[in-house]
DNA sequence: CTAATCTTGACTGTGTGAGTCAGGATTATG
DNA sequence: CATAATCCTGACTCACACAGTCAAGATTAG
């Protein structure tokens, strides 16, 4: 039940940029740095950040990236997504709107994919919740552990 | 943010046993089949809800496997960390008491740390509440999706 | 005694995650 | 224009964990 690093250095990566988000484009280079990131590895996971609009990149000396969006704008969900997929605990739940039940074979005994089902909608809930700016900030929406 | 199959097979498994509680004890050979899980596979994950306590053998012939406690003492929580380990998104979360803060290196730098704790408790408060009993009845609890 | 069952540990193979390497494209700056 | 700084891309490696198998032993009902 984990997170890969992309999504975690991803988040950190995206985080620092908003942070920065006054200055102009900041290269791979200084991220990585700053994070302690494998710098050729952040290529990779700022790649599929830019393919999402999440950051946007300027090219050439002097380049570098800059958040797609205002911090407000920008959720971990989002970040999550882009990096690893679409949040679901088990196969069966992957948007597969074509083969209606194809996974389970056996159609109503499976009585678990509820259980799963509720997992992710809670995950999907959470993350889509916090933005950016929550985390800059350190909102109390991270900090007080309000249970409903 | 994968399960691995040990969680769910492991779920459906001690579903089955929670279905079938007022039957004797049930040899592994009919879970396997009926949820159609590899069975030698199937004995290796049982082996950890045993010593879990989440269920109990009886060996010989006509043993087999039955439910530790009733299915309104057991929630799924206890399951998946039987099968998978603590419930943390990201290695740093894992319950290291002894080194404070060792993982992300850069201490207080690390702001998204207190997002991947907000996704644990979330999901550790998720799965705990859902007991097999409520699997079992189809609790209202998993079905209708109450946004607080 | 024997068959049914749990119990244990070693074993294998496949895939994915994590990271590296090498080279090409784009652009600011002098 | 030349050069250096940067992004961009794809191929590549390596180790490890997951998923599952195999084989043999311990227990007990009948």
């Amino acid at each position: 039940m984990k997170l890969s690093s992309r999504g975690h250095y991803g988040l950190m990566a995206i985080t620092y940029l908003a942070q920065k988000a006054s200055d102009g484009p900041i290269p791979i280079k200084v991220i990585a740095a700053a994070e302690e990131i494998p710098e050729q590895y952040l290529e990779q996971i700022i790649v599929d950040l830019r393919r999402a609009g999440l950051v946007t990149s300027v090219r050439g000396a002097r380049g570098g990236y800059k958040l797609g969006h205002p911090p407000e704008q920008i959720n971990v969900g989002q970040v999550v997504k882009a990096l690893e997929g679409e949040i679901a605990p088990v196969e069966c739940l992957h948007s597969q709107e074509d083969t209606p039940e194809a996974c389970c074979s056996k159609t109503d005994n499976c009585k678990t994919k509820v259980v799963w089902e509720k997992l992710r909608d809670t995950m999907v809930a959470v993350l889509d919740d916090i933005t950016l700016h929550d985390i800059i900030t350190g909102s109390s929406k991270l900090t007080l552990h309000a249970e409903s």
